[in-house]
DNA sequence: CGTTCATGCGCC
DNA sequence: GTTCTGT
DNA sequence: ACAGAACGCGCATGAACG
């Protein structure tokens, strides 16, 4: 047995470093199993036991990296803090027979207090393993064990949608990943780096000839010095390692509550923020020019009270611009105001509301000072630069339960104005918004005093809008008159002019027409008239605060109409109608338009608004139904460009169609239409976090001079697909004349989704499997009940199932609306799956594998199942068509035609597939590098090829990256569809049509696993697989694929399948990519992230500049409650560690998939 | 007319 | 691409 | 089960700038 850890040693230690290296599984030591268990349970102790008496920071360390203990004996010199580092392990080790003795700095250990050990870094060989950190994970969360396990990607960085307010890299910090697991020399790791960006190359490892120290590693970053930029991170870097060096005065308990009260705040800025628990315990200077100094602070500290916090004094200085005499007279002057803060803070009852003042001072600052280079004026304060616990909002978990309990109840006086209400309530701040809604809302509700009379104001735009509607409905005729006349003039007059001349031509466009061209002569005096008719029509207006704007407008200023009629006529056809049971829903009485006419988008709109607003898949289905069923009775033709516009698309993805309009675009554009300021527009959107929630506001508080042309279903799509087509010089200027066109012409709620349309974001949960059951119903529907009313569903029910699931066949296979809805409405509820012909030029849409842990679980699940295995390459997939007349083009994964990127491979194909048929190969592109052998790159490289465009193809002789092209599958051959053919004969049919050429164009290497050998008990089986799969990432793969051969062996379109399974080098312990890092800034997450930190920024430290050098961001990994529970229990007492003046650090494992 | 900037787009 | 959450 | 959100970067191209 082993002993228990003294608990003395703990409680005066301010850290527990877990190195847990040595609990990897893949070294089969006999006591394996224990030693993790001896973990898990060391960390369960740790945290119940010290727990008690405070929390415990414990982090592990849990990999193999250069450095670490350099860190941590760094950290021990620098700060002389106490930092034990757990010596258990050694009893481990020295019980197992290894290590003690080999721990690379047991000499410098001993003589401090860190206890580290670098068992086996110094061997002869480099051996990749690693705790089993995703059964550790497993097991401390099951456990209910809080810490953390961190992950860095390999590849790939996502940035969140920002719909035109995007930061782009020039402006955010440059942040680059070096795994190095593929690198076995420190040349090769550098050039890797160099590779990933030339510009800020840190390396944070070294491998020189198998050595790894990391002073060598630093000593060649002198090579790099005169490259890496001295941007504004770099001084960050700089600064936060100076202070990281000075002595804090600050009270921990301050910054600790502080610290638990900032998680509401929302951080805008791509800056990175460093962790408020290295930034607090430092100087803090107004973006650099001018330092405030310890000196400043303290100087300033002492003549404060003694209950001023140190943030505060902070903010003062900053404010005053380092002026200690002007920070303490601005102190004097808020005293009050300060004071009733600290003490709120202070007395942990975060009431929200309090510390407006002082925090909307600075976070303005620093939102302005972001907002001004967009107008090319100098930010004359310079507050904020660093964005730290000054920023932060009030807000705790309470206080969001309860609110949240607050929006829920009043969302239960049914459906009140949502999207009416004139000022983000706290109704429409839903659940995307957390923070700053409510911060908003808050402020609003003060300012506005009381609740009830926002909810009366409400309430009373609801009413305007539903009578606006029945105006608007009831006057149909009035406008079609206006349409009429208007398309007569030829826009030659404003739609204002044209109402009121028809005023005076009492409904008759002829004689408003002679009205106008009699006219004619002294138009000008027309288009005046035209503002006359407009502030009358206001003047009009009794009530107009609660007015929602053109409806009324419109109203008012056309012909009245008898009230009477308006009402009884109207009763039938309201924007929600639509929302009917299938059963009730008349679809051309309900509709609000008549047939001959197209169909108005304000149809679709209303559509969406409900199906937004209703979570249940049936009731969706059924809303949409009825939207078609309508579009079927009276105009079926706008049925295809609703199904685009309802999907958010405007043509088959591989014919490459884009709109080319992003957020910025349509920003301008609403810049523009709605006379709204382009910071004003940000602010909205950063409250809204949608920009066609925004417009929609803008709109509705917008008085519009003249009451928009309807738009048709057919305009909209029409407009989006000229938009699409508009390239070459200029192009931008007319795209946002059409944009604007658009824009402008937009009614109700159709503004909201117009602009989602714009920005390809529709948002109302609706995707093609929703939108193509609910078509299929409708066109059964409409075959059965054209001429009755619907009488019952149930007799039907079979009829309309298996119509949905033809269609969405059909689309799963050959995803083409341009064929399948045509072929649909012609022929009606007798459609079937196989009435679209597969043809070579339509891609299809790939078949997708399933994740599984390792070998054995896939070995498990294919039990008793003949299987192969393939490589899984690490590139790009490419679907290779070639056509009877022997064209070639290439498809991307997302069905983008990329023909033009692989010039190459098309070349190759016509070259070497001789055989005279078309076919469809399923295929992976990987990165080649001819001169080394045939190694292959990464997909990294590979991504660095040039791109060509719909127009234009890359050049053969400027090709940089060659590629071979690994073929698994085939889908389509002679005519044939081979999908159901099982992959047994579909691989054979590769094998015997196609020729190899090495290095060039190759079938993925296999491993045929019979059905009788497919069994986790057959040892030899497992073996094959153990050895191709190391083979597989020996040459560079990621891993393997397995694929039944003739059980469910078909291709499945489109599908994420149980009969692949993936299995990647990343996911099997012990062979991920690994660093050791420091984090030393973060950013705040967005959206469901927003209030915490998300993306970490991790750096390596390089004694010769005795800095931390950032080297790349960790975003997940972590579960929400992870991530809080880990960032808040970590950085308090990081904050507790750096306020009494000792370093903190975490080292986080990072694991790279 | 070449350079830099801004924006859209697509990829594992 | 992966992961987590909400319905 | 399914949908949606969160998570960047590098290339191509038009616009703006000298
Ligand atoms: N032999 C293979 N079979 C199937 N997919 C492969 C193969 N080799 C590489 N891949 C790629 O792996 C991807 C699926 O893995 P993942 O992206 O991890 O889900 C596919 O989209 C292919 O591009």
């Amino acid at each position: 047995m082993r002993t228990e850890p003294n608990l003395l040693e703990f409680i005066g230690a301010d850290a527990v470093f877990l190195d847990t290296t040595y609990c990897n599984p893949k070294f089969t030591f006999p006591s394996q199993e224990e030693s993790l268990d001896y973990v898990v349970n060391t960390i369960k102790w740790v945290k119940e036991e010290s727990g008690a008496a405070g929390e415990p920071m414990l982090c592990l360390i849990a990999t193999y990296v250069v450095g670490k203990e350099r860190i941590l004996l760094e950290v021990a010199r620098r700060c002389g803090c106490k930092i034990h580092v757990d010596s258990r392990k050694m009893e481990i080790l020295t019980v197992l027979g290894i290590g003690g003795e080999n721990g690379i700095f047991t000499e410098d250990a001993a003589a401090t207090d860190v206890h580290v050990t670098g068992w086996n870094i110094l061997g002869e060989t480099w051996p990749y393993f690693r705790p089993n950190f995703v059964k550790m994970k497993e097991i401390m969360l099951e456990r209910g064990y809080n810490k953390a396990v961190g992950f860095v990607p390999t590849g790939w960085m996502y940035e969140t949608k920002k719909e035109g307010f995007a930061v782009r890299a020039k402006d955010s910090l440059e942040i680059h990943l070096v795994p190095y697991s593929e690198h076995s020399s420190y040349d090769e790791l550098r050039d890797y780096v160099k590779f990933l960006h030339p510009k800020w190359v840190i390396p944070t490892v070294g491998l020189e000839g198998g050595k790894l120290d990391g002073k060598e590693a630093f000593a060649l970053q002198k090579h790099f010095a005169g490259l890496v930029d001295e941007t504004a991170n770099k001084q960050e870097f700089l600064m936060a390692f100076h202070r990281r060096s000075t002595n804090s005065t600050l009270d921990p308990e301050d910054a600790v509550t502080r610290l638990s009260q900032q998680e509401g705040k929302v951080q805008e800025g791509e800056e990175a923020t460093l962790l408020p628990a290295i930034s607090s315990a430092f100087e803090q200077s107004d973006g650099f020019p001018e330092k405030i100094t310890m000196e400043m602070k303290k100087e300033l500290s002492d003549f404060l009270p003694s209950w001023v916090s140190q943030d505060l004094i902070l903010d003062l200085l900053i404010k005053s611009g380092g002026d200690v005499v002007q920070a303490a007279t601005d102190f004097f002057e808020k005293e009050r105001d300060f004071f009733e803060e600290a003490n709120v803070s202070n007395s942990e009852t975060p009431k929200s509301e309090i510390d407006l003042t002082f925090d909307n001072g600075s976070s303005a600052d620093a939102g302005s000072q972001q907002e001004v280079p967009l107008f090319s004026q100098k930010p004359m304060d310079h507050s904020g630069k660093l964005l730290n616990l000054n920023a932060m909002k009030m807000k705790s978990n309470l206080s969001k339960r309860e609110r949240k309990r607050g929006s829920k109840s009043s969302d239960k006086p049914k459906k009140k104005g949502r999207s009416t209400a004139s000022k983000p309530s706290t109704e429409s701040s839903g659940r995307k918004q957390s923070t700053i809604t409510n911060y908003f809302a808050r402020t609003t509700t003060a300012a506005s005093k009381s609740d009830t009379s926002d909810k009366v104001t409400v309430d009373a735009n609801q009413n305007n809008v539903k009578n606006g509607d029945q105006f608007t409905d009831v006057v149909e005729s009035e406008k079609q008159s206006v349409s009429q006349l208007l398309q007569i003039v030829d826009g030659g007059m404003s739609r204002e002019s044209a109402i009121s001349l028809l005023e005076k031509a009492k409904g008759d466009v002829n004689v408003a027409v002679d009205i106008f061209y009699s006219k004619t002569d002294n138009s000008n005096v027309l288009e005046n008239d035209k503002n006359i008719v407009t502030q009358n029509s206001e003047n009009e207006m009794t009530d107009k605060s609660s007015n929602t704007g053109m409806l009324r407008n419109s109203s008012e200023s056309t012909p009245k109409i008898p009230n009477l009629c308006v009402q009884s006529y109207v009763a039938q056809s309201d924007s929600v109608s639509i929302s009917l049971p299938i059963e009730n829903y008349l679809p051309i009485e309900h509709a609000c338009w008549t047939a001959g006419q197209s169909a108005p988008y304000l149809h679709l709109a209303r559509t969406f608004d409900l199906v937004e607003r209703e979570k249940g898949k049936i009731k969706t289905t059924a809303i949409l139904c009825n939207m078609f069923r309508s579009l079927l009775a009276l105009s079926p033709d706008d049925v295809l460009p609703a199904v685009y516009l309802c999907t958010n698309k405007i043509s088959p993805d591989h014919e490459n169609i884009e709109l080319n309009i992003g957020g910025s675009l349509v920003v301008s554009a609403l810049e523009e239409a709605l006379g709204s300021s382009k910071s004003k527009i940000h602010e909205m959107y950063k409250t809204y976090g949608d920009l066609g929630d925004v417009a929609q506001e803008c709109r509705q508080n917008q008085m519009l001079l003249a009451p928009p042309r309807a738009l048709s279903i057919r305009d909209v799509f029409s407009t989006l697909r000229k938009l699409s087509a508009i390239s070459g010089s200029g192009s931008t200027g007319r795209r946002k004349v059409l944009v604007l066109h658009l824009i402008r012409s937009c009614r109700e709620m159709e503004m909201k989704f117009l602009v989602r349309t714009l920005v390809r974001n529709l948002r109302i949960g609706v995707m093609m499997k929703t939108i193509l059951p609910a078509l299929a119903h409708s066109v059964v529907i409409d075959g059965k009940y054209s001429k009755s009313p619907v009488l019952s569903l149930e007799g039907i029910k079979l009829q309309l199932q298996e119509l949905s699931t033809e269609v969405a066949e059909a689309y799963n296979v050959i995803p083409n609306l341009d064929l399948l809805i045509p072929s649909l409405l012609r022929e009606g509820a007798a459609f079937s799956a196989s009435s679209l012909e597969m043809v070579p030029g339509t891609p299809i849409p790939p078949m997708l594998a399933r994740i599984t842990n390792g070998l054995t679980q896939s070995l498990k699940l294919f039990h008793g199942r003949a299987f192969t295995c393939e490589y899984k390459y690490d590139g790009q997939r490419a679907q290779i068509h070639r056509s009877n007349d022997g064209s070639v083009q290439i498809f991307s994964r997302q069905m983008k035609e990329s023909t033009s990127r692989f010039p190459d491979l098309v070349n190759m194909i016509k070259e070497l597939c001789s055989i005279e048929s078309s076919f469809i190969l399923d295929a992976e592109v990987v990165g080649i590098d001819r001169k080394k052998g045939n190694k292959l790159m990464s997909f990294q490289e590979l991504s660095s090829r040039e791109r060509g465009s719909k127009h234009s193809s890359i050049a053969i002789q400027n090709i940089k990256v060659d590629i071979c092209v690994f073929v698994f599958d085939i889908m389509f051959c002679n005519g044939q569809r081979l999908l159901n053919c099982p992959l047994r004969q579909r691989r054979k049919y590769i094998h015997d049509l196609f020729q190899e050429k090495p290095g060039h164009f190759e079938l993925a290497q296999q491993l045929t696993v019979e059905a009788d050998e497919a069994s986790v008990d057959n040892s030899t089986t497992l073996d094959r697989m153990n050895t191709f799969f190391k083979m597989a990432c020996q040459s560079s793969c990621e891993g393997i694929m397995l694929k039944t051969l003739d059980v469910d062996a078909g291709y499945s379109a489109s599908k994420r399948c149980d009969s692949w399974l993936k299995v990647k080098r990343d996911y099997v312990e012990g062979l991920g990519d690994s660093l050791d890092l420091v984090p030393i800034g973060a950013w705040y997450g967005n959206g469901r992230k927003a209030g915490w930190f998300s993306p970490f920024l991790m750096a390596c430290y390089n004694p010769e500049y005795e800095e931390f050098q950032s080297v790349c961001r960790v975003m997940s990994g972590f579960s929400d409650e992870f991530y809080k529970e880990l960032l808040f229990i970590c950085l308090r007492s990081l904050v507790k560690m750096s306020l009494k003046g000792e370093i903190l650090f975490v080292s986080t494992l990072v694991y790279c998939f």
